[in-house]
DNA sequence: TTCTTTAATCGTATATTTGCGATATAAGAT
DNA sequence: ATCTTATATCGCAAATATACGATTAAAGAA
């Protein structure tokens, strides 16, 4: 395909399909389950709940980080990882004027 | 990886990160918003909208109904695609349960 | 029937994601 | 200083996704 062509969306596309990128794999649902469940910031739990190898869980927290979804503090030897809510916010509101905004005046489904 | 994972989580998990998935590239996103703006179906209209070939939009547009967030019906030579609302109303509460929900009982944030 | 139009599918190249083991890093414990 | 524990990162293999041109299919128009 030689190149890819994200970068020709507008940028709330853009960031909408980051957003819903970053919760496009069921272990990276479950990870945001875990974190949004313990108020209390949680790291190598994680691994203990999940079926997947230390290091796949680590790279799921890192992309959740990078998306935005999460944030992250270094704490000795251990990492504490919580839910970032106002990202959250966020892409709700966005989402919701997207799709349910326009919804009000399109209610009739024709196929 | 030999395996993908996937199947070790919750059908809910699945269904969530399936959803997401669907909504995790921008031409999609842009898809979607078309076809909520124009309450009519829209067929071959997205080709001469987005800055994508043919044949890369059919197959967003076959992405998006797998994943069952659009309806489309063959008419003729040309083919209807719908939003399916009640796609993303499941989504939106399904959504709003696992976080919004949970929120309410843990504003404070901790890292 | 043949031509045209519209959309799906095939084949293929390239990019990205997923996953794991091995290794590195960093701080506390001994 | 060495050992232990908790995480991050590297390197690699396999799976998926993205994109496009070419081809196919299907229905209306000529």
């Amino acid at each position: 395909m030689a190149i890819h062509k994200k970068s020709a969306f507008t940028q709330k596309e853009q960031d909408l399909a980051n957003f819903a990128k970053a919760m496009s794999h069921p272990a990276r649902i479950a990870i945001l389950k875990v974190l949004a469940q313990r108020n209390e910031c949680i790291c190598g739990e994680i691994v203990d709940l999940l079926p997947l190898a230390q290091s796949t869980i680590s790279q799921h927290l890192k992309e959740l980080k990078t998306a935005g979804l999460i944030t992250g503090t270094i704490d000795g030897p251990r990492s504490c990882y919580c839910i970032n809510w106002k990202a959250f916010e966020k892409f709700n509101s966005e989402f919701s004027f997207l799709f349910n905004k326009l919804k009000m005046s399109n209610e009739k489904a024709c196929c």
